[in-house]
DNA sequence: ACCTATCTACCTACCGATAGGTATTTATAT
DNA sequence: ATATAAATACCTATCGGTAGGTAGATAGGT
């Protein structure tokens, strides 16, 4: 792993423990073993790094995420699918969506940061609401925003009371 | 208003753009008039007044939300009224819930800054199944916890978006 | 020779916190 | 009623630490 790739995966641990002012320079520069100083050759601002932090993470999670037709054709329900990569994230890594976390504070956002955030979450009503017509929705945009709203509320609610049973309990099909 | 009560409604205005970092001593000792070291006189920390800001704004808002039972007598459905306080908050006040945003970014919290922030979601969650109760809902604990996980996550996509059509949308009754 | 990736050294600005001082008001004891 | 003690609500001055950012040097690869 690249110096760089090293500075963003360091970075994105920390945006997503507790968003954008928990990461310097200082501390990823020590983490992959740099100084702050050389952070800015990768970087020029802090603004930039954000950036095309939540840039590569909108890309990782829609590819991660395939074509929802194509699981459909699989047998798989792209909701649930959907809802598993939210699952893994709070379970596995124990930490927020990172667009969750910096879409909160999005009014102290740099603007770079801030349209990087914005289109993760375009992005993702986009896929939803495809996901929800091939599932024969018959108002696929609501439900898009549905899905989404209660997959990052309840992320967040269950990271605050340290219990992911409450991500269970709200995704849960039956009764 | 006191100098206590300006410090925290500054405080407060400060959060809920952009979460626990982005306020400081100086900067809501300014905007009230004293200086900083003596904010430090009405509260010893930081964290101190963080968290009493927690727990005024959790103590506010079961206040104003009233008992879900009398709601009902008066005709009201409490689960629209619930809703109606939130969408408040993001269209009048064009601000996150205090507590969304805090929970968001529990991990980076002071500890008793967390513990308040976890008494609002319990508290709003032990409301919200009497709400549902109250309406006859088979699951109300399940019903709870989706209800207060849509509106945050809705609340932080309308903010990120720039838009509370998505939070109407949402939240809206109809199809 | 140039480019890449790093370094040392430094700057200015801001952070939370502390020490110690000063009026003003309030409560208590004589 | 008056003197004293204490609490209230601020102040100035300063501390050590951290922030993002910059300038200029350096070593190695092409």
């Amino acid at each position: 792993m690249s110096k760089k790739e090293a500075l963003l995966k360091a970075a994105e641990n920390k945006v997503r423990l507790g968003g954008y002012s928990n990461f310097s320079f200082r501390e990823l520069a020590n983490e992959v073993g740099i100084k702050s100083a050389s952070v800015h050759y990768h970087f020029p601002t802090k603004a930039d790094l954000g950036a095309e932090l939540a840039h590569q993470y909108t890309d990782a999670f829609l590819l991660s995420l395939g074509e929802p037709a194509e699981l459909k054709a699989q047998g798989k329900n792209p909701i649930d699918f959907y809802t598993s990569l939210f699952r893994g994230a709070l379970v596995t890594d124990k930490k927020m969506c990172l667009c969750g976390l910096l879409g909160a504070e999005t009014d102290s956002l740099p603007e770079k940061v801030r349209e990087e955030v914005k289109r993760f979450f375009i992005q993702n009503l986009t896929w939803l609401s495809a996901a929800h017509s091939v599932n024969g929705e018959q108002n696929p945009q609501k439900a898009a925003i549905q899905t989404v709203s209660m997959l990052e509320g309840a992320m967040m609610i269950s990271k605050t009371l340290d219990d992911h049973s409450y991500f269970d309990l709200a995704t849960r099909d039956s009764i």
